[in-house]
Order: structure tokens, then sequence, then C-alpha cells
DNA sequence: CTTGACCTAGGTGTAACACCTAGCTTGTAA
DNA sequence: TTACAAGCTAGGTGTTACACCTAGGTCAAG
């Protein structure tokens, strides 16, 4: 039987990590009479273990959550596990492919600006290298976003 | 004298975000005296095309702020400008690794799931499928996360 | 008996909004 | 005139996966 700071040395996670887990009911560890200790038997070891690979995996919490949840009621997570991540896949093929649109704006907006000089602000005008930056891609395309 | 939802709808963004900029102090309108309605004018129409292009470049609305200051001041905030891309392109190209890295596992495990058959979890194991996703990458690194 | 390392619950902050509440205002059509 | 839709306000919540902090209790070693 484990205490927090013990399982996460163990797994190299963080202890709130451990915490984390246990509120989001990913983890349910026994708690010590005495003084309310959470504390992890193997069951709960191999849990994390899961919860870790899943993770790896590119599984978000809540995706974890719902496969345990599957895996308690006794039938078999593999063909939801199947098509979550087919969905993630799909959902961070798409984010890379933005990036890279993003990646590429910024490297032209950069290049672009190895040439050009430094402006003081006027009135008309705030930073000309980015107010200038729209031409780069002559298509003004509305949506593009991204960041972690 | 634009309000928020006449503006909203010629950048083609929410209304919501309009605000959003005006709390963060990005957009400064002045107010309708009888009904504090936001009212924004040239200069701050020009505000916000600048900070939806620089948003587009990949700065954060922290980064924009930055520059709105400095430029205020005065100075020419271009030096400030190259050195926060910069820093973007390396954060993303990083960002960028690492979801290919986990794009690799994904499709590994995804190719590697075909084969498999669906297990009903027993005391010994919650989804073999991920479980044994460990053994696809030898090398066990510590960390590796991702995720918009 | 005092450190220092550990534990608890609960609150805050992160990024950039989206959505909702509750209530007031404005313009228009009946 | 009035009713209704569409707009506005401030302020609160939810999103993700924790990190960090507060204030205080616990425990083993010296």
């Amino acid at each position: 039987m484990k205490t927090v700071t013990e399982l996460a040395r163990q797994f190299k996670v963080s202890a709130d990590s451990i915490r984390h887990y246990s509120k989001l009911g990913l983890l349910k560890p026994q708690r010590n009479a005495q003084n309310a200790y959470r504390l992890y038997d193997g069951q709960q070891e191999q849990r994390l273990r899961f919860v870790l690979s899943a993770k790896k995996l590119g599984f978000s919490l809540k995706d974890i959550e719902q496969i345990l949840a599957t895996a308690t009621t006794g039938d078999t997570p593999c063909p939801l596990v199947r098509q979550l991540i087919e969905n993630r896949i799909a959902t961070i093929r798409a984010e890379m492919a933005e990036a890279q649109k993003l990646m590429t704006r910024m490297e032209a907006a950069l290049a672009s600006w190895c040439e050009l000089p430094d402006h003081i602000p006027s009135g008309a005008s705030i930073c000309h290298l980015i107010e200038n930056s729209e031409q780069l891609s002559q298509p003004i395309d509305s949506k593009s976003s991204s960041r972690a």
C-alpha cells in the first residue's frame, strides 16, 4: 500500500497528478482510517499504469474515464478504444495541418521581415510588419488559429 | 461608430471575442453616455484589424498586448515582434515534433489492433490493446503529452 | 522535542473564448 | 401603442490537466 508520493516517484509523475486522477475517479485509493492518507494497492497501481499508457497514446482523461467505466461494466472496451483513437487521429491530423499552415505563414513573415526596416508607430500603422503580413498569403481565409 | 455586433459581423468574429478583447484592453471602445453601449471608431477598427492579423501569425493575446503597449510608448515594436515570432516558431516546431511522435504511436497502435481480438476485462487487464501498446516503441520516454 | 518531509482539503491560475443569466434598450411591424 | 425580435450590459461558469499556494495536521529521525 503506497502513499501518493511513493506512487508518484515510482511512475515519475507529480504527486498532484496522482491526486488529480484520484479526484476525477480514475484512481480509487483506500484511506488510512487514522489520518485519511490515500493508500494505493496493486490494483490501483495497475490502473495508474493503464491511465499513463492511455495518455501516452493521446487519450484525454475523459476518454480514459469512459474506457474505465466500460471495462468495469464487464463489457469489452476495445471497440470504444478503437473509435476514440480514430477520432483523436483525425483531430490531431487536422490540428497538425493547421499548425503547418501557421508555420508557413510565420516563416514567410519572418523571412520577409529580414529586409524591412523598423518603423516608429504612426497614427496609420501600429506595426507595419504585422499589418503587411496579410498579403503574404493571397486568399484571406477566415478560420485559422492554433496554440497549445 | 460601430457597436459590438456590427464590428463582429464586419470582421467575421463573434461578438464575445470583441468584448473579450475589450475587457483585456486590446480594444478601448468609447461608451454611449445614454446606454453604456461600447462604440468603436475607425482607430479601434484598425486596432482590431491588427489584433486579428497578429493572431493569424500565431501571436497570443498576451503577445499582442505587449506589442500594443510598446507601440503606444512610441517605440518601434518591430524587434519585439521578431523576437516573439522566433520564440513561437521554436515552440510550435517542438509541439509539432511531439504531435508527430504521438501520431506515430497512435497509428502503430491502431494498426496492431486490427489483428487483435477484443477481450473482456479481467482482473489482470483493463484493456490489453492499451496495456500492450507500450511495447510498440521500445524506449519508454517519460515526457509526452499533447492535445489542444 | 524539534525539524523536515509528508499528508489533507480547497482555492486560484492557465488560454481564449463560448455560453448562460437577468435585465435593460432599440427599432420595427401590426 | 404595443408587442416582439434583436441588441446591449455585467458578471458567472465551463473547457484541459494539472501546478502552485494556503493553512494546518502527521510522522519518523535525531
